[in-house]
DNA sequence: ATCAAATGTGAATGATATTCATTTGTCAAC
DNA sequence: GTTGACAAATGAATATCATTCACATTTGAT
């Protein structure tokens, strides 16, 4: 009856805040040691270890290692987008909005240490921006072009291209391939997929770039 | 000394031509079972099996699964990449080269069955369609920007986010989250990225697409 | 025919994802 | 406060391969 009665309210028992705690120290923990040495050299036993739960535990909480990586990935793209949110909500540009974000999850993507190594698995991470960041960037995409600025008839078909063209571009450069500098034409290239005019792209892609807040 | 003349002559000894057999039998192999089940559930036993050679081998001519796979995909970019060729040959217009050959590997991609599991590891196809087809594709990206018709200023870069958007739309088919029918669409957006107006890139897409020669 | 070098071989190794029989924790009911 | 049934945690044991390596075979110059 008690534990009726918590399910309908919605309140919290021990064991579903146990629960919720062992589940984030495990996409915690897998997200640490997956930076450190890549996603497939990462090892259960090691995540368990930092998560502090049992070997075993994991797979009461994820079907498979794949599985662990997704979450981490959907949580450091969710992180992600809400930092670039907070920035952008104060944008007047329709057309500035997108151009922004795409700018940011490049820079992150190239510059920060943990991130390199998750890129390895490039259809895992786009995958995850594409579920996570989609809504925001496909609602950013749909109000430009309501401005008349972008021109795309399937928002949600630019977007799919565009993680994946985001994620080799990235990838690129964590390899030396591409030197960092060729950032602003990648997201002039990016913006031409949404039917932005070249001279246009390269307005927006030269714009200064506020900072996003701290994590 | 008859080692030497063969070697100055360019002659293939027996040895030579056993090596050149298990390299190819082993890459075919490896296309044959990588392609029924996927990069990660391919075994070097099956492979070797099919290849007919011992287990030990493979490692005399691959240093890894991984770098076996790589040569697999690069065998299969550049035998579609010479298809592609043999038919823009003859094409007058610098627009429309590019153009058909990215709406080529679309369809090869989602259409042909062995493609499919392929495509799991985004980051290795995409990594081998920018070292096999890139001389093909940027130079043809090149002649377009000569003509007037595009407009970028790296066609490597357009290309190297080309292969990652190519290969995630394809993904995307093979997965049915996105219609076949929205090839056309994705072939304007690739446009867009090399600076063909939405306009312009409608009507390359729309042209009609002649049939590639067999394989 | 003989030898050294090159190549082939597959049983053994090692690493690790995943399973499962047990133990431990939780909480409603009494 | 005790109990019992259920949920969750546990880690030793299992299963699966990629890779290695000691040895066998083939090659080709002499």
């Amino acid at each position: 009856m008690d534990r009726l009665m918590r399910t309908v309210q919605n309140v919290e028992s021990r064991s579903d805040r146990r629960k919720r705690r062992n589940r984030q120290a495990l996409i915690d923990a897998g997200y640490e040691v997956m930076a450190k040495k890549g996603i497939d050299a990462a090892t259960m036993s090691e995540i368990c270890e930092l998560a502090d739960v049992g070997l075993g535990t994991v797979y009461n909480y994820f079907a498979s290692k794949d599985e662990l990586a997704m979450y981490v990935m959907e949580q450091v793209m969710e992180r992600l987008a809400q930092r670039i949110e907070a920035v952008t909500n104060n944008f007047t540009d329709p057309g500035q909005v997108y151009a922004f974000g795409i700018r940011n999850v490049m820079k992150a993507a190239t510059t920060d240490q943990r991130w390199r190594w998750l890129l390895r698995r490039s259809e895992v991470i786009a995958g995850a921006m594409y579920r996570v960041m989609g809504p925001y960037a496909i609602r950013d995409i749909r109000q430009a072009v309501a401005a008349g600025r972008y021109h795309t008839e399937d928002p949600a078909l630019a977007w799919r291209q565009a993680t994946h063209a985001i994620v080799g571009f990235s990838l690129a450069v964590c390899d030396k391939d591409i030197l960092p500098g060729k950032m602003d034409e990648a997201v002039v290239n990016l913006l031409g997929m949404v039917g932005v005019s070249r001279a246009e792209a390269w307005d927006l892609a030269k714009r200064p770039c506020p900072e996003l807040p701290g994590e």
